[in-house]
RNA sequence: GAUCACGUAGCUCAAAUGGAUAGAGCUACUGCCUUCUAAGCAGUAGGUUACAGGUUCGAAUCCUGUCGUGAUCACCA
């Protein structure tokens, strides 16, 4: 066997471009791969270089081409088109790559390996968490899985709002109306229980400011209800005995309708901050800042920053009667995450009405100095909205996590039930279900918005988790049925001759690491998903094509089924990347 | 109004960061189960990539302008 075929064209390209022109160091290739419609599995695009060399196009490619079929002993061709040189791959050549692919290290990364923090979902303590708080959930949870499979340590944080003027109203209704009652009594989920004080307050509200005139919109903001939402604020932060006791209490009871919630999803973290251990840190550094000029008092007492240099606006940090802003914190908390932890990289994932927030704030930690600052990244996304517009809690059409979630794994028990489901068990519906749900929201890149529409539901057919499911149940099926009617032999595939299709197959699923490494780049899981599912696509064309178990010729069989059997691999390692579990049977 | 993001088939989404003839699914119609799972496969139909310029060998992708949608523009979070 010929090491060369472990080295990468690539490499042997760059090898050839300095041994035929001279050139040192190398220039940067642009390698991709073949589009499908032309002949050729890997190709190397000639214009940069002919400028580089002064030679002509094809003139180059055939120089290249047959340094490198010459280096790989024949074993690749080529092809020049325009200004394209397609490399061919032979037989023999893929027969290695699926070799290389059965050993297990392929599948093994260390891209790189950083200390990286990634704080997701980070919900407000006084509602259910909603289809926003999903679509945050399942692309911090996937990309956290990303990041550690390309060999990252990972920390995944959520930073609880537990505190302020939004949680004081849930609780003072409780207070008004609850007659006492807990969640247990009236057999409600702690967080949907305090969220329905929440609505009954911003109902209340309404009403109070129904009568105020457009002319004096000041008023707002002096009516009873919001008045007693503010004493009680104010009991809060003076520590108030029996206020921080209900306190306490109403939150206990959101967490733990939070922690079924993440439980249904398979979402975890590895710590929660709240917001009302951490709101004072910041302070000591925009005094600090303050003294080295880079930040400004007012005559009111009021602390600023001004950023007009960098396009942005002055911005408050600390308010005239010095409490402090949700800005103070985050600079506050940002500077500790590093101090503290030793951090490589701090990830956010929020939404995209908070790109303005980031933007100031990673500028005024550039102004104080911090080296780390480019270490910072917000992911943002878009939101999730309704086919009736955007989700708002005043309009009261906010869909709530929860509902989405018993609604998915209905729909798959009502679907299945139909179907010859082998495995009729409640936790295979609850997958099924889920899966399709996870992946409806993965599979659309972050930067566009996702419209939900709860009337059909999702799609089970198609471009799907179930479509990729029902692949994956087969696969595993077709193994089982491999091994009643087949024997294992010994490797001896060079004697095949490959079809289209299983050169088809190979060469998508080599693509694996270059997609996982694109996914991470990027931190945009819809990539892996959609790749996921170029996969399971190609290998029904080749199922329903292709007879893969074939007792009167075993060899090929064996061939097929390890083919088989690395498909199945790399759906299911991408699937639970993606969050998403698999079953064997359906 | 200003700033930012987005605009691709009737609908939902892709397109290897500037590459070859822009691809899938849904929907509609036509075929394929005595044979490894038909939740599948094969086929037909559907496009001036919002519009107008520009940059170069080459643009859905980069730049400028216009239009449309959304987000932000608090001593809110």
């Amino acid at each position: 066997m010929n090491d060369h075929f472990f080295q990468s064209i690539e490499e042997i390209t760059k090898e050839s471009i300095s041994c035929l022109y001279k050139i040192n160091p190398s220039p940067k290739l642009k390698f991709q791969y073949t589009k499908k419609n032309c002949l050729g599995d890997l190709t190397l695009i000639l214009f940069p270089l002919s400028k580089i060399i002064n030679k002509h196009v094809e003139k180059i490619g055939y120089e290249i081409g047959n340094y490198v079929k010459n280096r790989f002993d024949q074993s690749i061709q080529f092809s020049i088109v325009g200004g394209f040189l397609n490399f061919i791959f032979t037989n023999d050549y893929y027969i290695h790559i699926l070799m290389n692919m059965l050993n297990p290290d392929f599948y093994k990364f260390k891209i790189s390996s950083k200390k990286i923090m990634i704080e997701y979902s980070s919900p407000n303590a006084n509602k259910p968490l909603h289809l926003g708080h999903l679509r945050n959930a399942l692309l911090g949870s996937s990309l956290s899985n990303i990041l550690e499979a390309v060999g990252h340590k990972v920390t995944k944080i959520q930073i609880i709002n537990d505190r302020g003027i939004h949680i004081c109203k849930s609780m003072l209704c409780w207070k008004k109306f609850g007659s006492d009652q807990t969640p247990n009594d009236v057999q409600m989920k702690g967080d949907h229980f305090v969220g329905k004080y929440y609505h009954l307050f911003e109902n209340l509200y309404q009403n109070e400011i129904k009568h105020i005139s457009k002319k004096d919109p000041e008023q707002k903001v002096d009516v009873p209800i919001l008045k007693e939402a503010r004493s009680l604020l104010k009991k809060w932060e003076n520590r108030d005995h029996q206020t921080m006791h209900l306190w306490k209490k109403m939150n206990e009871w959101v967490y733990s309708g939070f922690e079924k919630t993440y439980k249904d999803l398979g979402i975890c973290f590895d710590w929660t901050e709240y917001e009302s251990d951490i709101f004072q840190i910041g302070r000591d550094i925009v005094q600090e800042g303050l003294y080295k000029k880079i930040f400004y008092q007012k005559q009111d007492g009021s602390i600023c920053i001004d950023l007009t240099k960098d396009g942005f606006d002055e911005k408050l940090l600390l308010r005239s009667d010095q409490t402090s802003l949700y800005i103070t914190q985050d600079i506050g908390n940002a500077v500790e995450r590093f101090r503290k932890h030793k951090i490589d990289r701090l990830i956010y994932i929020v939404g995209k009405e908070q790109d303005y927030h980031f933007q100031v704030l990673f500028k005024i930690l550039k102004r104080l100095g911090y080296l780390w600052v480019d270490k910072l990244h917000h992911l943002s996304y878009e939101m999730v909205s309704l086919p009736s517009g955007k989700m708002k809690s005043r309009k009261g059409n906010v869909v709530n996590a929860d509902n989405i979630i018993v609604n998915m794994i209905k729909i798959a028990e009502k679907k299945f039930l139909k179907k010859s489901l082998i495995d009729k068990k409640k936790e295979s519906y609850k997958i099924l279900g889920l899966g399709a749900l996870k992946f409806y929201f993965l599979k659309i890149d972050p930067k566009k918005e996702i419209i939900f529409d709860t009337n059909k539901s999702i799609d089970m057919k198609g471009n799907t988790g179930t479509y990729i499911q029902y692949t994956y149940s087969r696969i595993r099926s077709i193994e089982k049925k491999f091994f009643d009617v087949c024997s294992i032999t010994h490797y001896d595939w060079f004697t095949i001759t490959l079809n289209t299709y299983e050169k088809c197959m190979i060469k998508i699923l080599q693509k694996y690491p270059f997609v996982l490494n694109k996914s991470y780049l990027n931190f945009n899981p819809s990539l892996l998903a959609n790749y996921i599912y170029e996969v399971s696509k190609l290998f029904n064309h080749f199922y329903q094509n292709k007879k893969l178990i074939n007792p009167k010729n075993v060899i090929r069989s064996n061939f097929r089924m390890n083919l088989v059997h690395i498909t199945g691999n790399t759906i299911k390692l991408g699937m639970n990347l993606l969050g998403i579990d698999m079953i064997e049977r359906m």
